[in-house]
DNA sequence: ACCGATTTGCTTGACAACATGAAACATCGA
DNA sequence: TCGATGTTTCATGTTGTCAAGCAAATCGGT
């Protein structure tokens, strides 16, 4: 089985399953992490993007690529326990802002510096293989890695 | 906000950040794959694993990260698809194999081949670029990089 | 400027997939 | 025989979709 050469050489076949595995890796441990402070993988997507910035609900959906209506129940959970508040649009009385109550900043914080298990895998490469591999991932992405527009490309380099 | 800055590098930092994206660009380009072909990303990940080999409910479930009461409804569902069905062990009659049909080879090899979407952005690199990619990848994951025992660890190209 | 029609933003409801944990059951191994 | 193991079932919760609904904004024609 698996007898079929792809359609790609090898080598790209190895890097695109190295990346599969980093992915996993990530994703994996990222969940732990969320899971330490009681919250889903979701809730602590969504709770660090509200440490940025307070957003409306269809531009939650559009960040998260998820619909609208999804939104809704994870904000509902978070706002159940304190860590998110609704607050009105004064601009437009149809949209509501979902912003990170005083707690809810204090736990976004607590799971990034948490999130610090990241760079450990890191840690076997020298600084210079690390730059090397910066520009690689950076080449790989284009231009617009990310897929909203942060606030301030400036500060905060951490998602 | 963000106040702190983080007990690491901003290299490092960086770094991490581009394998967020990375892993957030994968995920979603894999259900999209995945979806194409009428399979959630859970069905997907299990075809493929059996796409190689067949394998207990156990160890389906310890490569998945999840629970083995979790693995019974995803084979259920690719089950009543035909893509996978369930034999017996014949060394141990309480474990229970699952594995791809004639159909489910093929849905798994279609999906395979429509998976080249992970080798588009590689190509902004040249192979030289690749293999250091390759590399660097690999070490920053360590030794066992798979969490499952690759086919043949001998017919990665050499360098 | 007014009023109806459409669009937009969010929520609700029904439903499916995924995930966990506890409990049940058969089977294995000591 | 007894304990451990492999699988399933059940109850429950989160995440996701889609369709329908409501409120508010916007547009077009008079």
């Amino acid at each position: 089985m698996a007898s079929r050469p792809a359609p790609v050489d090898p080598l790209t076949l190895e890097v695109v399953e190295l990346i599969g595995s980093v992915v996993v890796r990530f994703h994996q441990e990222y969940d732990e992490a969320a899971a330490r402070h009681s919250l889903t993988g979701a809730q602590a997507r969504l709770l660090a993007l509200l440490h940025h910035q307070c957003l409306p609900m269809r531009e939650i959906a559009r960040r998260l690529k998820c619909e609208p209506s999804n939104v809704t129940g994870i904000v509902d959970r978070l706002e159940s326990r304190g860590l998110v508040e609704r607050r009105p649009d004064p601009a437009d009385r149809r949209v509501k802002l979902a912003a990170a109550t005083e707690s809810g900043h204090e736990t976004a914080e607590r799971l990034r510096a948490s999130m610090d298990f990241a760079s450990e895998p890191l840690a076997d490469l020298t600084p210079a293989e690390r730059a090397l591999l910066r520009d690689l991932l950076r080449r790989m992405l284009g231009d617009g890695y990310g897929d909203g527009p942060p606030a301030t490309p400036s500060d905060t380099p951490a998602d």
